[in-house]
RNA sequence: GUCCCCAUCGUCUAGUCGGCCUAGGACUCCACCCUUUCAAGGUGGCAACACGGGUUCGAAUCCCGUUGGGGACACCA
């Protein structure tokens, strides 16, 4: 009765991981780990027509980048496998022979033109498209004939005579789908490939599926499901329908809308660790005010009971807000690191590892992405070239010169050049002139960075150094007069 | 069009089986505090139970309907 937890994920080549892929991932990697299950990742590649060069490793890169492991699967190894449906195609075409056999699936030899004509027909009666059965008609040995000679064709699933079908669904309870609106799904392709619908219920109990943990654009399919599990004899999987992740329009996120791609965000410099932590709370909560989760803390307190029905739009200033928040928490080694390669890129590279905790420490709590510091703050990699207007003319008094001429010195011989200490020297500079320490303290500001905002005066110019802070007054004094 | 799902602040949501909700938190926005600036942080504010019927002493919470939104209706997944 218990079976062992397995889940999967199951996406297909067809583009890149979607951010909605990736939650769906995470809430199966979760929902395994809190049950003591297994996380299988099975790539369903059926349509040759769309598959996306690139695709897979796309997919496998994000979701390591994201954290998430699969414990089978491409790259995992597994007892289960092939975990490639395209490598799996015997075990599609036998099970559909045996349906055949029963009675539960039949040979369609019906053309597209033909197809499409008759789903015409039905939508101008308003009627549903489904298809109208003509090949049911056939007789079993003509439609072998037919199939011997190697006439093109599908196999269709045959829709019970039934009133309903129900299925028990993890997230949205007791739901009724009535016989008579499904359709005769094609199970096998006119190429011997298998459709979604005949793969995946075949894989899925061949890799022992427990629960199905998947998007809701699946509810209406999964009737059909059901039924072939119950066709074939298999004990059913449990279903969860996930709620759908939504564009700003309301509508199913799409490439259309926004960037889409898991990939895309990891390129912006947004941080695994905020997307999963975003993406996690996009349909699921833990009941109380906490929204900084690990995935450690995800997979301890993830319950699929606590799943909402409603689907979520995907809000990018919350996204930013998260990342921020971990840009924060995460430790600085990696920070530093990260702000190296970035840094390498824009031709400042072999900098000092104790300047790059400097400026680090100065500057994650005031940028939300790391590629931010040098943008935000040029001033730490090289001295500036012009002063911004506005804080110059805000900024930079009458006596502002004589102030930075009188103050110098003492900066020469301020010991040791440290935050402490430069703040002692500025605060006796201020009170030797007779002036407030603003009147010292902005038009510093401004000739060591040459913007009016940024982290504290006094850490900043002892990260920055007494000889380049001395310097850049010199260079302030020539142009600022 | 047919079928299915959904419905609390602009957004993400709390609201366990109806009373503790004059509906709580977070993002965004605004104000104030802190402060040399910019942030961060703190405090406060704006802002919602779609509508109509029931059931009940009592409903955001249960039932029905309406409306609205979304999804699915492929030899795509």
């Amino acid at each position: 009765m218990n079976r062992p937890v397995r889940v999967r994920f199951a996406p297909s080549p067809t583009g890149f991981l979607h951010v909605g892929g990736l939650r769906t991932a995470l809430y199966n990697y979760c929902f395994a780990r809190a049950n003591g299950g297994r996380f299988v990742l099975r790539i369903e590649d059926t349509d040759r027509t769309r598959f996306v060069p690139g695709a897979v490793e796309d997919i496998l890169s994000s979701l390591q980048w994201a954290g998430i492991a699969h414990d089978e699967g491409p790259g995992a190894g597994g007892e289960y496998g092939p975990y490639f449906q395209s490598e799996r195609l015997d075990l599609y075409r036998e099970a559909v022979e045996a349906l055949i056999r029963s009675g539960h699936a039949y040979p369609c030899f019906c053309n597209e033109d033909r197809l499409h004509a008759m789903r015409e027909q039905l939508k101008k009666r308003g009627l549903s498209t489904k298809y109208d059965r003509a090949c049911l008609g056939l007789s079993r040995d003509e439609a072998e004939t037919r199939r011997a000679a190697g006439e093109a064709h599908v196999i269709r699933l045959r829709i019970p005579d039934e009133p309903f079908v129900r299925i028990d669904d993890l997230v949205r309870g007791e739901v009724e789908i009535a016989s008579e609106i499904l359709d005769d799904q094609v199970l096998l392709k006119s190429d011997g490939f298998p459709t979604y619908h005949l793969a995946n219920v075949v894989d899925d109990h061949a890799m022992e599926i427990t629960h199905v943990i998947r998007g809701e654009e699946w509810l209406p399919s999964a009737p059909k499901h059901l039924l072939l599990y119950r066709f074939f004899g298999w004990e059913a999987p449990r279903f969860a329908h996930l709620p759908l992740l939504l564009g700003t329009d309301r509508s199913k996120l799409s490439k259309r809308q926004a960037e889409v791609a898991v990939s895309d965000y990891r390129r912006h410099g947004f941080f695994p660790e905020a997307l999963v932590n975003f993406v996690a709370f996009l349909g699921w909560n833990p009941g109380d005010e906490r929204e900084i989760f690990s995935l450690a803390e995800l997979v301890r307190e993830f319950r699929i009971e606590r799943v909402n029905k409603s689907g979520a739009i995907f809000n990018l200033e919350k996204l930013h807000w998260f990342n921020q928040q971990y840009m924060q928490r995460r430790p600085a080694e990696r920070t530093i690191q990260e702000l190296r390669v970035i840094l390498a890129d824009r031709g400042w590279g072999g900098i000092d590892e104790s300047y790059l905790s400097g400026i680090v420490e100065l500057m994650r709590e005031r940028v939300t992405f790391i590629a931010e510091i040098p943008e935000r703050a040029p001033w730490f990699f090289v001295d500036p070239t012009e002063y911004e207007e506005a804080t110059v003319k805000k900024r930079w008094k009458k006596e502002s010169a004589a102030l930075l001429r009188g103050i110098l010195p003492a900066l020469g011989e301020c010991e040791p050049f440290e935050a402490a200490a430069i703040e002692a020297t500025v605060t006796r500079c201020a009170e030797t002139a007779g002036v407030g320490k603003a009147d010292l303290i902005h038009p510093l500001r401004l000739a060591c960075t040459g913007v009016g905002g940024g982290p504290g005066l006094y850490e900043l110019m002892a990260v920055l150094g007494r000889e380049t802070c001395l310097r850049r007054i010199d260079r302030a004094l020539e142009i600022l007069v």
